[in-house]
DNA sequence: CTTGACCCTATAGTAGCTACAGGGTGTGCA
DNA sequence: TGCACACCCTGTAGCTACTATAGGGTCAAG
């Protein structure tokens, strides 16, 4: 099967297949005679997993980690595998916690401006500008809420 | 003051302060005969306002608009602000969904493996391949949550 | 014989920084 | 005077996970 159809069957772009070759995700496979790439059905299943581990949100370097695995069902523990998943919700969730506060901080700055007001009279923008020359603003309570998420 | 001390006073890297200036945030300072960057107090506001923003999540173009409006405080209502406001809130909250979803996706997929088990016999694992051939999985119970969240 | 759909590689762009490499400047100390 | 060390400069490359070109080749149908 040729790349369109592969991208077809799994929903990818041709492109991002491609991109997953070139950084080992997917393996390589046979080409025809004009160069152009032969998928086989393993590769439909391989891609599928990739991209079940993209839609819960891993990285590609934890999916390769566990595509290892995967290809290695060796009988050791699977503690690992454990740890990986058990670090992706925590990451999740300390990113949810983050969102939430910030969903806080903007609701409070929003808060200072329903009525119609012009710019100069602005009470989001005069927050934004009393926090600047470091005043306390509705948003940041504390100082320790202020830093800048990744 | 030079850019370390800009630095020191606002906790931003001074590489970071290089590139605002660069992609036109924070104004070019005047210059020392050597060349320095020489700031003055109102930068230290300046960057502030940034550094404020940016802690509310907004992106560099968002905060380009809102520092233009803080600079001409012209008597044309502040509509675009608010709006600006809330757009973020409703993209953060949407972030949020989005990564309340994955959470319960990741721990129905945890829920496969507590006790110690074998990597061929993980849980986890199983359902990762069984969902790339197709069938239907924990993580994912209707085929709609499975886009990939950006 | 041309049109159109498909494929190829290589490279640059996205956001918001961060981290060099390779150089110059300025101050304190022996 | 010589040297160390902290600071500054520009320019460029790196990070993630793609996406989007440019510029070309291949293949089947009409």
């Amino acid at each position: 099967m040729q790349i369109g159809e592969l991208a077809r069957q799994t929903g990818c772009e041709v492109e991002t297949i491609r991109y997953y070759e070139r950084e080992g995700l997917l393996p390589a496979p046979a080409r025809s005679a004009s160069g152009y790439r032969s998928y086989e059905p393993q590769h439909v299943e391989q891609l599928n997993f990739i991209r079940h581990c993209r839609s819960l949100g891993m990285s590609l370097a934890d999916i390769r980690q566990l595509a290892d695995y995967h290809r290695h069902p060796a009988p050791e523990p699977c503690d690992r595998v454990n740890a990986l998943i058990d670090d992706q919700i925590r990451r999740v969730h300390s990113q949810i916690e983050t969102l939430q506060q910030l969903e806080r901080q903007l609701q409070a700055l929003r808060d200072r401006c329903h009525s119609p007001h012009t710019l100069a009279d602005c009470g989001i923008l005069k927050t934004l500008e009393d926090a600047s020359s470091g005043e306390p603003c509705v948003c940041h309570p504390t100082a320790t809420d202020k830093k800048i998420a990744g």
